[in-house]
DNA sequence: ATGAGAGACGTAAACGCTTACGTAATACTA
DNA sequence: TAGTATTACGTAAGCGTTTACGTCTCTCAT
């Protein structure tokens, strides 16, 4: 690894700046010394020093992601549309998995502005005013994922959640349900908390149905507490006929608490995922969930850090509801 | 961002040596130069050029992760171990999809090489001539993970895959079943395809039990390929009363076949799966499957890579089969 | 034949750091 | 008190590139 644009240069008998030229296609050489510098450059396998290159020219070619979870589905499709752009584009991009953690998360930000990385992704958690500062101060583009805060200069990719959450209630609504509990995500997430609460009461509202505090159970998103949530609901005897999850991991959560109650899906009970993530298709029954382009967004989200942080809009993708196995239609 | 050094030694009335050492935490100045710098230092808000940095001590606290599938619950837990480690240590990771793609891969190992990574992890894949005399003259430690080759000077750290797939039928002959079915990954994979196959077949022998080709079906480790494999299976007609599958992924795969079809399970049919992923836990019934260690691979993978390369043996991580719903005792 | 313009290079100055070495001032030792 | 360490710096030489300028040689039109 120690060989040098010098020592290519030596061997080929030129200078390094026709080196530097013939690697980097610039004009200035005749085809013999272009063909001479090339087979030296196999001969002695010569890498041109992305270090030395970044230094001179202040580019990196990197991006940074920063995201609460690397495991779990949406993470990894998100990752999945994000890393495809990116290497289309010619970026690297390095991981940070803040694990919601503050430190952590300042510490990576500390890190990737070191490394001079030329954007970064900051996804699915809330944008405190200590990483917004810290971000702005960087002076390179940013953008939310799965998140936004209009209080911050930061550009978005995301759903309406409200709305979304809107949709996924009124199908319920529309398939003759009247009796629907939610299980939340953490109430304080201003983004994907919140607003799909704020959706259902709406929903619930607007058809006179009932949706007080005790409709509502709360989790993290996750497996686990999806079935902690359908336990504490199904324990407030309220005689759900639906439930309406805020994630597909929560909704899978929902299932494996009725089938361990020995209850029947979805005769004894309907349940509408939030996501869309390969995990609804995999469950059983297959779980009709609200669908997020996931993938696409990530997509979306790289194709905008590139394009220059000019346009700082939020934009807002397509949802819809994708059919499958999980609500009994009661009309 | 523009700001250097320089700026800062400018901006304290000291040379840029004497900042280096303040930033280094190296030894040569008064506590009042210290505080003065560090005051400069924070007014102008400077960040250490890392790759400055770089280029003078060859470091760059950077690896490269090569996988095969950003999405998938084994490749994520397995990142979620190694990104663990990698930043206890300082490291930052750059992933690399290489959607198993040849061209693809090589271009990444370009990009590591030319970036000046200190280690690569290479994930789940087959490492071929041409991968493994690139990676050598890179010299610096790589580790496969969840593979290995012999042929290579390569570290591996993985589990028997021959014994997993032994023991995950031997549990099912255990339970009294006799005709056993294997959905198998890809037969060319020489790592979780080859001797998953060997291990089913020997473990069946060794009972007096059928295991030709007939009882084996081929999938890609996926969930679609699962519910496939089944169908296929099942069409042989040979009244299989259990089948091993080589992934969770595809486990659930053939669970959801079995639904689809109105079969019950286990009672109909009997599955264990490999990898005992978070989808195990979700499937209905949950999936009695043969664990992996695959976050502490991660870790373990990473730990190598950083106690330098001199230990290139191959590491062979504990199995164990977790007991849950899927399997029907027929004893 | 001459001057201009066009290749085909080479020189050297950055880029932002680290670090070996040099130097001046102060403290300590015999 | 002279000599020796020690401390607290500053100078400058890299690290491996890119690139603005210069120089030299041809070619070709006049």
């Amino acid at each position: 690894m120690a060989v040098t644009i010098s020592d290519v240069a030596r061997h080929a008998g030129v200078s390094i700046a026709t080196v530097s030229r013939i690697v980097n296609n610039l004009p200035g050489y005749s085809p013999e010394t272009k063909d001479k510098v090339e087979a030296s450059i196999v001969e002695l396998g010569y890498k041109p020093n992305a270090m030395a290159r970044g230094l001179v020219n202040r580019k990196t070619n990197t991006i940074g992601v920063l995201l609460p979870c690397v495991t779990g589905r949406f993470s990894s499709e998100l990752l999945r549309g994000i890393e495809k752009i990116a290497h289309a584009k010619g970026y690297s991009v390095i991981i940070c998995n803040t694990d919601m953690n503050g430190e952590r998360t300042m510490s990576y930000l500390k890190t990737l502005s070191e490394k001079r990385v030329e954007g970064i992704l900051f996804i699915s958690e809330w944008l405190t005013d200590e990483y917004a500062v810290f971000l702005e101060s960087l002076q390179i583009p940013v953008v939310l994922v799965a998140t936004s805060n209009p209080a911050s200069p930061f550009p978005s990719v995301k759903v309406d959640d409200f709305a979304a959450a809107y949709s996924a209630t009124r199908y319920l609504i529309d398939h003759g349900h009247t009796r629907i509990g939610l299980i939340s995500g953490t109430e304080k997430d201003p983004i994907a908390g919140r607003p799909r609460i704020e959706g259902f009461k709406r929903a619930m509202k607007d058809a006179d149905l009932r949706c007080d505090q005790a409709c509502i159970a709360f989790g993290d998103f996750h497996f686990e507490s999806g079935i902690a949530a359908m336990a504490e609901l199904d324990s407030r005897g309220l005689e759900l006929s639906a439930v309406c999850a805020a994630s597909d991991e929560m909704a899978l959560g929902a299932m494996t608490y009725m089938h361990r109650m020995g209850r029947k899906l979805p005769e004894d009970l309907s349940i509408i995922g939030f996501d869309d993530t390969l995990d609804a298709l995999m469950a059983y029954p297959a779980l009709t969930t609200l669908h997020q382009p996931i993938e696409l967004m990530g997509e979306r989200a790289m194709d905008m850090l590139c394009s220059g942080t000019a346009d700082d809009r939020q934009i807002i993708l397509e949802h819809h509801i994708t059919e499958r196995d999980s609500v009994k239609d009661l009309r």
